[in-house]
DNA sequence: AACAGGTACCTTGCTATACAGTGTACCTTG
DNA sequence: CAAGGTACACTGTATAGCAAGGTACCTGTT
């Protein structure tokens, strides 16, 4: 067993949740929010673009193209009002599932 | 989509800190965890058996078999030194992550 | 005695998903 | 014009939760 083994599992489903949580900033693109999330979360490019597909046949997200002076022309993602609703849901399960884990830890 | 879809997926991964949490207040047997984790964060029994299956594998519980007076005998886990050192690692990365997942949603 | 229901173990089959790897194509810079 | 960053997308593999089903023990009720 890796020492990220359990991490990597333990990032799943939290990623939808993540994309959201930066789409209610402000709209962005696939590739971006792989960036971004690379970082603080571990996020992949083979990760984000089914997700992104997902998302946008649950009606979560809509899309635009638009030019980019720097590369290929881009895929912007925008929440829908079903996607902020989606993203309120997501986030009071996230506090409900971490406090209870919070809670059997103890301390904190 | 349910409404539950994602938070199944979130779950993934945590759970089984939340077993080695448990086991390192005191031991425990399979169907008690399971009984106690199905209240907080939904751990049913088809997933606990194999899961402490895979713990054992990884060296991080023994168990001994005990004789009950309500039902079957019970085979009671109970952390090995790896498993509380797993213990200790795990939970850095559960609070790294959640960490990281929190300041993504800004307001706490 | 028969039966229902709780306790406790375990397995099989299904489905969903993250991710590495690979591929295509665009644009800028040396 | 080659190299490397940008940006899209797909395929294959491994993993894991969970519902459902099965065995078996013990207690209380009919």
């Amino acid at each position: 067993m890796t020492d990220s083994a359990n991490q990597i599992q333990l990032k799943k489903g939290a990623l939808e949740l993540c994309v959201l949580a930066l789409l209610a900033r402000r709209e962005s693109y696939a590739y971006e929010i792989a960036s971004t999330l690379a970082a603080g979360v571990g996020m992949s490019e083979g990760t984000i673009y089914p997700l992104m597909r997902r998302m946008q046949d649950d009606g979560l997200v809509d899309t635009r193209l638009a030019e980019s002076s720097s590369g290929p022309p881009r895929k912007y993602y925008r929440l829908t009002p079903a996607g902020r609703s989606a993203f309120a849901a997501q986030k009071r399960e996230w506090r409900s599932f971490t406090d209870a884990v919070d809670q059997l830890l103890g301390d904190r």
